[in-house]
RNA sequence: GGGCGAUUAGCUCAGUUGGUUAGAGCACUACCUUGACAUGGUAGGGGUCGGAGGUUCGAGUCCUCUAUCGCCCA
């Protein structure tokens, strides 16, 4: 085998494997391969997004899923691509022009789009590129993206198909609306944010009286748009009011008051200005009454004419000088600080306006019953469990999706209105003529759809869908979706309603939600916080199989991850010990042959069983917490397997073997570690996908599987039989070592000092297998002499130690400080006595007895037994040292 | 206002159906540059599990209340 470098470089590593399982076409797969069928569909990210930690963590999960499936020998296909961000790309490709003098409107629609798609072709692609960075074994022949042909296609076919069964329509209605973006957005792309407002007290004048009533309010300026005023019917305060007419001020509008049961008796006034162009509930009360809508500004956030004086003004600026007027003419009550959830535009942040406007919508409770249906029938199940109900509860309560954008960017929306005979229709064709009237003065609607409408088709539209294909029946539905939780409305829940109602059944059967990458004091990572750490960074600094190993150990079901920089060395020091221990075994393989690992049974130490059933207890615990998705215990498992049953104990016990045993010895040894080294690194590959590659090939395991991407996943049963005995034998003899170690510490005996141990082992049965093992214990302990001896008595005062074969002597003649030995030997005898109290009042508790499981009895009935035991050696050894 | 989550060692976190002596990594202390590895080894110090009450033979784990922080929805 060609030597291992002295250190492990993986920056040459990472790139060259990946080009070649690339080049070998390792990563894909179609239907007609038949088999069992694994397919995960990627969150689409932005096209015009950069990696961050919070897609590492993403793809990373997705991407060990996928690997160890393939190793399964399913046929496995993870399908990548990116969505194309209506709004955020379009934002970019204006902000280009502005730098160039230019804007949108002064190049025309067609020609913008145009632009978007050369912007496209530049930089879309940059995600893509960095996930292959992280390793990620997407089928990249597959890859798609929201405006491709075929997935305009879909996006078409099923508008059409809504818009026929009538669950599309048109209305006017308030929704979000960005100024900034100059867009509409559903109600989902508007965040709430908490901030801190005022609440204005305003007097309007009771027509025909002297009084005045006071109405609180959030946003003043809507008030030049207020076409009531209302109060609950059940409010006595103001019964009387109901009916009368208040003289809106400024505009000196006459409107009345209105009673309502939605009106809240408890908040502000109790009154309340009703604006029905700008506010939901004041729209709805609005068409409950029968109220005229007052829209009093434009669609960049200036006020219109319906604002009278204030006509022309921003509406921040309006509120300012309205509230200065008002305030001037004594119509002011109160100011309050008030603190309340604002609305801001997901993309720019600006704060949306609710407006009345012109909008598409899906009518989502017909689509939603099917969906929640089949998340109660456990057809699709979340994990953690707890998202089950957040999804249920939005599904439950679920409003019309808002599906226009008026932006250019995007699949425009397939309708078509005939000037002439005011005919609507859809189609998925481009139209010429009216089919009604046959007329030519037609034209499309302007608007586009947003971009979670192509995006909630995703998994079966990325399969060619509404095309039948033979990949669409065989890999739809997907297994497991991989995301964050704050998709879960965007995304998650609309492609289950999308593919219930298009394919007739589940788009997947599993959501596996991973928690929010944050740094290190909690805070969510961003751009303007400067706290982002780039995985592109750490990849440089430690390696790709660094930074997925780290985060996938750092992060618990479902729970947020909180890293920081130092947090991804974990992985790195990890891949250098796997490094080096494979190394130390190279050197010693000269001559051997990696392709005989046929070790011979009855040849097998109490190590190499030891170590067999330590690697079956790792693939156990890989395998059971794989598909419970714990990926840090999974990942633990993992890293105690190698780090410690292999290279601190196992390397240790064989190092004599291979620099002084026979060779026949040495062959057997190297057969269990190769066997063992090469299966474990099977087991590693999903998440350290490129060391592990390296070492395959390095150790050339790759005789038989020309890569360990397509080696056969380690299961348990391969290594059962293993007498436990032994096994605990090799834990006592471990206690053992580290007993003697203690006492070499304790003494601080310097390395390289030999000295002789006395074992005393508690039965006949350990002796022998103390005494047959000498040669290794020894080797351990740095000893000169081990004697074995069930009856041995110390001739002096002995420092010692009680590990769980026996009581262990280190014998270092004139050194032994008596006072401290006792001490120590005391302070133990303390604490086992202590346990054994609290032991021995439990097992005197009848109620203990009697109700606790016989198995929990028997266990505190075995350690009362050895607590006894050690506790009587120890008094023995104290009366010994005492002399 | 409603819902969810968190609160365990100096720090970041595990702890799965309640059952021995609550774990890991980092940091820290001492010793060790020994022929896999100082991105390392050996040994060590350090927590009674936010608070109060309850259920139970037994609670970090279940229940109630409470405090603090975070997220989602209104």
């Amino acid at each position: 085998m060609s030597e291992l470098s002295k250190t492990y470089e993986p920056k040459n590593v990472e790139e060259k494997w990946y080009q070649k399982w690339m080049a070998d076409g390792r990563f894909h797969n179609e239907s007609a391969n038949g088999g069992d069928p694994f397919c995960i569909v990627i969150p689409p990210p932005n096209v015009t997004g950069i990696l961050h930690m919070g897609h590492a963590l993403n793809n990373n999960i997705q991407d060990v899923l996928t690997r160890v499936a393939r190793m399964q020998g399913k046929n496995t296909v993870w399908v990548p691509g990116t969505d194309h961000a209506g709004i955020a790309t379009q934002n970019v490709v204006e902000r280009a022009l502005r730098k160039e003098g230019k804007d949108r409107d002064a190049l025309g629609r067609e020609k913008f789009v145009e632009r978007v798609w050369e912007w496209k072709e530049e930089y879309g692609s940059t995600i893509s590129n960095q996930l292959k960075k992280l390793g990620a074994s997407c089928d990249w022949d597959r890859e798609r993206f929201t405006m491709d042909e075929g997935l305009s296609e879909a996006v078409l076919e099923i508008f059409c198909r809504l818009y026929e069964k009538k669950l599309i329509y048109r209305g006017n209605r308030i929704i979000n609306w960005c100024p900034r973006c100059q867009t509409a957005l559903s109600d989902e792309e508007s965040e709430h944010v908490e901030v801190e407002g005022a609440l204005y007290h305003l007097r309007y004048a009771v027509k025909g009286q002297k009084k005045r009533i006071v109405v609180a309010t959030t946003r003043p300026e809507t008030m030049l748009g207020d076409t009531a005023v209302a109060v609950n019917p059940r409010d006595e305060r103001y019964k009387d009011l109901i009916g009368q007419v208040v003289v809106l001020p400024i505009m000196n509008r006459e409107i009345p008051i209105i009673a309502d049961d939605y009106v809240d008796p408890e908040f502000g006034t109790g009154l309340v200005k009703i604006t029905p162009a700008h506010d939901p509930n004041d729209f709805e009360m609005g068409l409950r009454h029968k109220l005229p809508q007052i829209n009093v500004m434009t669609d960049t956030g200036i006020m219109n004419e319906n604002a009278g004086p204030y006509e022309g003004m921003d509406r921040f600026e309006c509120r300012k000088q309205l509230m200065e007027d008002l305030m001037a003419n004594g119509l002011v009550e109160k100011v309050e600080k008030h603190m309340h959830a604002v609305g801001h535009c997901y993309r720019c942040d600006t704060v949306v306006e609710p407006r009345l406007s012109p909008q598409w919508f899906v009518k989502m409770k017909p689509l939603a019953r099917p969906a929640i249906e089949a998340v109660n029938a456990g057809r699709i199940k979340f994990v953690p469990e707890r998202w089950t109900n957040t999804y249920m509860n939005w599904m439950e309560n679920i409003r019309d999706w808002c599906i226009s954008r008026q932006i250019w960017w995007g699949h425009r929306i397939p309708i078509f209105y005939c000037d002439q005979c005011g005919h609507e229709w859809a189609s998925k064709t481009t139209e010429t003529a009216c089919p009604k009237c046959a007329s030519v003065n037609i034209r499309q609607d302007e608007d586009v759809l947003d971009t979670w409408f192509s995006s909630w088709l995703w998994p079966f539209s990325v399969f060619g869908w509404p095309q039948q294909n033979d990949d669409l029946k065989f890999y739809y539905p997907s297994r497991t979706l991989v995301t964050g939780n704050e998709i879960i409305f965007f995304w998650v829940a609309r492609m289950i309603m999308s593919g219930l109602e298009v394919m007739n059944d589940i788009p997947f059967d599993t959501v596996y939600i991973h928690g929010t990458v944050r740094d290190d004091q909690g805070r969510k990572m961003s751009k303007s916080l400067g706290n982002s750490i780039d995985p592109l960074d750490i990849i440089e600094k430690y390696s790709s199989d660094a930074l997925r190993f780290s985060l996938l150990m750092i992060t618990a079901t479902g729970q947020d991850v909180y890293i920081s920089d130092e947090k991804f060395e974990i992985g790195r020091n990890f891949g250098t010990k796997i490094w080096n221990a494979a190394r130390f075994m190279q050197m010693h393989s000269e001559g051997f042959d990696v392709k005989d690992l046929a070790f011979n049974k009855a040849d097998l130490t109490p190590d190499d069983q030891h170590l067999l059933a330590k690697l079956n207890e790792a693939i156990a615990s890989v395998n059971d917490n794989l598909q419970r998705y714990r990926f840090n215990d999974a990942t633990l498992a993992l890293y105690d397997f190698f780090w410690h049953s292999y290279c601190d104990w196992y390397l240790e016990y064989a190092k004599p073997i291979l620099y002084k045993g026979t060779p026949a010895q040495k062959k057997h040894t190297l057969q269990v570690m190769h066997f063992v080294f090469s299966t474990a690194l099977k087991l590693l590959h999903p998440f350290m996908p490129f060391l592990t590659e390296e070492l395959w090939h390095g150790m050339e395991y790759n005789h038989a599987d020309e890569t360990i991407m397509l080696a056969s996943w380690p299961e348990e049963s391969v290594l059962k039989g293993i007498d436990p005995s032994v096994v605990k034998y090799v834990d006592g003899k471990h206690d053992l070592i580290r007993v003697g170690r203690i006492l070499r510490s304790e003494y601080n005996l310097p390395n390289k000092q030999e000295v002789a141990f006395f074992v005393r082992p508690v039965n006949g049965k350990y002796a022998e297998q103390v005494e047959d093992d000498k040669e290794s214990i020894m080797a351990s302990l740095k000893a000169e002499k081990l004697e074995v001896n069930v009856n041995f008595t110390p001739s002096g005062a002995m420092p010692s130690g009680i590990s769980a074969l026996g009581a262990v002597y280190m014998s270092i003649e004139d050194l032994v400080d008596v006072d401290a030995e006792i001490e120590k030997l005391t302070k133990e005898l303390d604490e086992v006595n202590g346990h054994l109290i609290n032991v021995k009042k439990k097992l005197s508790n009848e109620n203990f007895v009697s109700k606790a499981p016989h198995d929990v009895v028997a266990v505190q009935e075995k350690r009362q037994a050895e607590l006894i035991e050690k506790s009587e050696k120890l008094a023995k050894m104290i009366e010994t040292l005492r002399g």
